[in-house]
DNA sequence: TTTAGCACTCGGCTTATTAGAGTGCTAATA
DNA sequence: TATTAGCACTCTAATAAGCCGAGTGCTAAA
């Protein structure tokens, strides 16, 4: 399809204003704000035919046209001009990846409370994704008598513990020594390449050399250490700004779409799956999930050493600001990378 | 001030009811629904009588009489039946605590999951407060060169842990050394003991015998220590099941209780605060908070060993079962207890 | 002291009315 | 042929009017 000349700006007045007023557009009202030259009842003509193809629709007989999901799409491929972020917003942004370094999770939720901050819309960051991390550091250590803590730093930067009991004869020693000889099979493998082959034969092993009390630990533990790379962690924010939207004044579309917030499977699902890098963007209906039929979801990747492990993202009413938002998030999306990979490259 | 005979029974009857129904009750409604003997004309001179004294009102004329906020008070402290759980609830709860034992964490946001859940209403944890908490384990791991994780487990069973960057030249053996030299020094203090002076003599030590390039690191992770004991985590659960109270139809109600729930200072004051141990109940206009108004909070504390280290409660329109929320909340906080106990003791 | 009866009040629901925005169509115009 | 002015028509949202019902307070009788 192809959308050209005083149609393709007629379309784009139409996007422009319902996004900026949340109102359907009459044709007067784009005759009167956009100077084209041309009288409201041309506008009318080609608003026809724009419905006919399917890009605008009339909420009822007597409104004027908004979008359709078919016409952001059209709209965001292309007719949007790429939005350029001040460059106060840049350093703002640069400036807040600065400020201190912590772990990679407290990274990630900064950079979900910025998005949200910035957009106005709910943010989500998911990650990072560990099945191709590998295995940094195992140790186990003594707590006090009967009580260990497992401790395993994967090479993303993601410290994961679990604090279990172990018979109390248990000393120190013991712990150090099966420390060692967990980090001597497993340091460096992949979170992936886990697998209970592996597992089985480190068990073999460490039957074979020590204190047979401690075996269902090791069990236990390598158990732990599967569940590492399972799933994504989810960090969300600025669900309250969507509460700012009149397309959410009804608490029945809020109910909703909390639900869906608060599940972190459906988020999960929601701002998972998409390309293998960059942006992804869907709109309305092209979400399956009916409760944000009139939301969108854009997400972007953020990775390390030029490898994706992650993404961020928000969902926003269908009506939002595309071309802002998405250059927030790939903004942010690069400081992120670059900040990660100064923290764990 | 005393409510006795067919007056209490009046005003009980209209609190049950309307805490049942939400609508304003009315004489007819008592005289049929509750059968005292006696003629709607009676229960309006009494109910006459109950307003006056400020335990009842009128939202407007020609409505029914709801429960003042003194009505709930006066009702909970000298009206209220204790609600007695089934035994199957009381199974249920017990068996919830059972199994899988994890982290303290972990079995506080359970906890208030099983809240959440149990009484239909918001439901938060705060805790464990670390203040009179002692240091069980202190140990820096190596991660690789230039970084370094710092582990630190409490009585309690809190682990926190922080990554941090080292000078390159560190090696394994250097935080070992320095591990054993901290845990000497820090091992059993009671976070809330971690002062300057402390910090300070710790330094000098370290200077005298380490590396000079660790010092700067050890200033940090001293730094996080006394992070440690400063604020109570939160946790929340259940905000949506105040959409279905009718009294939450408003949004700009949800907005203001939203906006609260997801500020944690604020959350925390209104939580937090509180008699040294056992039930606290705000009602209404009780709170500072304008946004919850129209909403109680009960809370109820939880130890192990005899020491209050946290509470859990819950957040509910006024109009709340209350008899029922504080068996739930007793129940669930005397097992809480006996579950950490058996974790941490 | 209790109660039956009655006039009165007031919110909420339903219905009717109106104003306004916007459309599509037609016929005139450039 | 493309554009535009004019007009009748449609539909929503907002306002007003009217009615219903629940509930009250008061009075007078039991």
């Amino acid at each position: 399809m192809r959308v050209e000349g005083r149609k393709r700006k007629i379309l784009e007045a139409i996007i422009l204003d319902y996004i900026a007023t949340g109102e359907p557009v009459g044709s007067r009202t784009i005759a009167r704000r956009y100077n084209l030259g041309v009288s409201p009842a041309t506008i009318r003509n080609e608003m026809a035919d724009l419905e006919e193809l399917g890009l605008i629709e009339q909420p009822h007989t007597s409104a004027g046209r908004i979008p359709s999901d078919l016409g952001y799409r059209y709209y965001i491929d292309c007719i949007m001009e790429r939005y350029e972020l001040s460059s106060a917003e840049k350093e703002y942004i640069r400036q807040r990846f600065e400020q201190k370094m912590g772990e990679i999770e407290q990274v990630l939720a900064d950079a979900t409370g910025l998005i949200a901050e910035l957009t106005s819309y709910a943010a989500v960051a998911l990650g990072p994704y560990q099945g191709r991390a590998h295995i940094q550091q195992v140790q186990l250590l003594y707590v006090s008598p009967g009580k260990a803590l497992l401790v395993v730093v994967t090479s993303n930067g993601l410290v994961e513990h679990h604090l279990f009991s172990v018979p109390r004869g248990v000393i120190r020693a013991e712990l150090n020594y099966l420390s060692r000889l967990l980090n001597e099979r497993l340091q460096g493998i992949v979170l992936e390449d886990i697998k209970p082959s592996l597992l089985n034969s480190i068990y073999q092993e460490l039957l074979a050399t020590e204190h047979k009390q401690l075996c269902s630990l090791v069990i236990e533990l390598l158990e732990e250490l599967g569940n590492l790379k399972r799933e994504a962690r989810i960090f969300l924010d600025g669900t309250l700004n969507l509460f700012e939207q009149p397309e959410f004044r009804n608490i029945e579309r809020v109910k909703g779409l909390l639900c869906i917030l608060e599940k972190s499977d459906a988020l999960r699902e929601l701002f998972a799956e998409g390309p293998p890098a960059g942006l992804r963007i869907k709109i309305g209906r092209e979400n399956k999930n009916e409760e944000i039929n009139n939301c969108s979801i854009l997400t972007v990747t953020y990775e390390i050493n030029g490898e994706v492990i992650g993404n961020v993202g928000v969902l926003g009413p269908t009506r939002m600001n595309y071309s802002r938002t998405i250059s927030v998030l790939e903004y942010v999306a690069r400081e992120l990378s670059q900040a990660l990979e100064k923290l764990c490259g």
